[in-house]
DNA sequence: GATGAATGAGGCTTCATTCAT
DNA sequence: GATGAATGAAGCCTCATTCAT
């Protein structure tokens, strides 16, 4: 069914991108790779030329399909707070459900084993963000102020949120942890934070819900 | 006036910071930090036992430093917001100042190279971060939401206003910027962020700093 | 025309001969033969048992081929000076035109990786050449040295001289210096080297010609 | 007595020459040297950067002592002929000493895994055989030929007696094949040849010694 | 006949660490 | 205290060869 050319350099990637998060670049060496892959070590260099191929490849797909779960549903919100609301939605389930590539993008983000053009293609996927930031100033709903500014706290922010949300198992909490750190980065954007969430503490999630449409 | 033995010492930890943070830990060798600190390379291993003390050491010595650093001038400070404003300057000035440093703690604050009681000590001295936190939830300056969740996105938040500061070298625009991260923080934080900024693009600096008093 | 099933045999020899001696036989893949024949990794290993199976074929081609080189026209010589004569020409013609070819015989004249067989069959090519040293030497008219000696020096001889010439690219001078170096070498193995060339600076090739007639 | 630090590395480059030699350049890893020269594969690349700063540095020192030897006593002879003698008795000899270090000048002469600078190096050191011939020829006792032509096949010439020498093990017939080679080396190429040994066939080994002063 | 993915032993080199001086 | 030659385990990568298609 599957194709059986890809089988193994799937298995790499999916063996490399665990290792990684956990071990560091430098702390896995190939051999572990390609042993816990089930493959043998010459296999990992057919289908990547050095280990910083494999890294390479690893972070553009992560980043790419990272961009994609952001955008889930995005095009059905009409307003900047609807949309903001639904890109942390996605940014914190995503880090959730897959905490190794959300682990994997925070190691990497800077690291000097991806290349530049891999760094660069990587930040290319997330302008859109730039512009949901600059369309809302336009439209009056966030504040006027550097819009690079605002996209680099909107990131940090969502990050910080994933990490508290990370530390609890109870779904109940971390919907409602959900609840609160996003509205947290409205009330920073947004220009009147009067419409503010006032119910923060509540167990009744449904109608917090509809405080945001 | 220093003690002659201690300078080598110092030397090496000095050297291994800059190399760490600019190589990461496995891709700066002992030889090269004992080397660049114009020592031999048993001398490291006689003020370390292995190279994983010395990033230890490192380790701790900078988290301390950074945590003294934040709380420069705090005590001075009255009002919750003035003291987290306080913390972002001092933040963002430590931040910009040391960049190496800071990269250290960025890069290693999750790192399996650093030992877990490093990584507690490290933690320990940023927990008068969470009794501001709390603070100022009792004082009802900031709202009532989960302590922990609150001071994690501080955190990430004030992160991500030194990466945005750190990208223009103008004084003026950094200060500009520092003005509006901070603002947008606090409006995340606070229980009542009607006096908010409203005049971010302006030019009149002087003005918006009174804003903060 | 050409039995398609040989084409890609001929195809790797060609490549391989080139490769080799470009690059010495270790710092030749097979993978990089195959690449460059335009054809699979497979197929080389169809054609050749091993790697040293496809030299050593090679080895026995060449020598064949460099000696049936030498011994044209040998024929209708009649004295063991000309003979001696057109060899040299010929050794010269031929190590000039493919000069891979007699790289490669340099190369691997005294390799371990040419079978011992491969080099026994090589060798046994050359035979005629002690032939002609003895029949020389009981005509009188080469001296009566040991026939090992004369033969290893007229071979190390026209070797050297194809050395000098390859120096050059000018036609005009290339034949002044295959004149001249098979003098010294006519000079060298004869008995009466009184005969000598006297005008060895002089440009009228064709005199010089009619001295060895 | 020995320096102690020198003698690892000497060690190493003994143990190389000859492994070098039997196997050639590739056929030889690294960790075979070093076991064979009794010490830790790390030390082999604490004195030698790589396997070819290695190599590098062998082929420099062969090529300067091959030189050196080739002089030995060149400066009490005063004649043409018999500093000619002199030097192939020279190369003879110490191609027969040292027949390692022979078969590696051999081996290596035209090798790409010996550096440009250390072929141009070790071609210098026997740019005094060219003065040689060129001085021979204005003191009219070495043909007006061209006299690179002269030297390469002087040094060829001296590359195969030296084979055929090699190739007995009996001092007398050694001896005799010197003699005999060098008698032809020297028609080869002098002016007048007519002064030639004419009982190369004796066995008075002291009498043909004379023959040639 | 032909292909090329897959294998795994083995090569070169690095580097943390030791220890005699 | 300080040195640096020496060690050897371990890492990355190559490549001859096989085999299912």
């Amino acid at each position: 069914m599957t194709d059986p050319g890809t089988d193994k350099r799937e298995a790499i990637l999916d063996t490399a991108l665990v290792l990684f998060t956990e071990r560091g670049f430098f702390g896995t060496p190939t051999s572990m790779i390609s042993k816990e892959a089930g493959v043998a070590t010459g296999t990992l260099f057919f289908y990547f030329r050095t280990k910083e191929d494999l890294i390479d490849t690893l972070y553009r797909r992560v980043k790419s399909e990272a961009a994609q779960a952001l955008c889930r549903g995005m095009e059905s919100e009409t307003g900047t707070k609807a949309k903001i609301r639904r890109l942390g939605f996605n940014a914190v389930e995503w880090g959730i459900r897959y905490p190794a590539k959300m682990k994997f993008m925070e190691q990497f983000a800077h690291s000097p084993f991806v290349s530049t053009t891999a760094h660069e293609e990587g930040m290319s996927h997330f302008l859109f963000l730039q512009d949901l930031v600059k369309e809302g100033i336009l439209k009056g709903e966030i504040r006027d102020l550097d819009p690079l500014l605002l996209f680099c706290m909107l990131a940090s922010s969502l990050s910080g949120l994933v990490d508290r949300v990370s530390l609890t198992d109870d779904l109940t909490e971390r919907e409602e942890l959900i609840v609160q750190g996003l509205d947290i980065v409205w009330h920073g954007l947004s220009v009147h934070p009067q419409t503010e969430l006032t119910h923060a503490g509540s167990t009744t999630k449904k109608k917090r819900c509809h405080d945001y449409e």
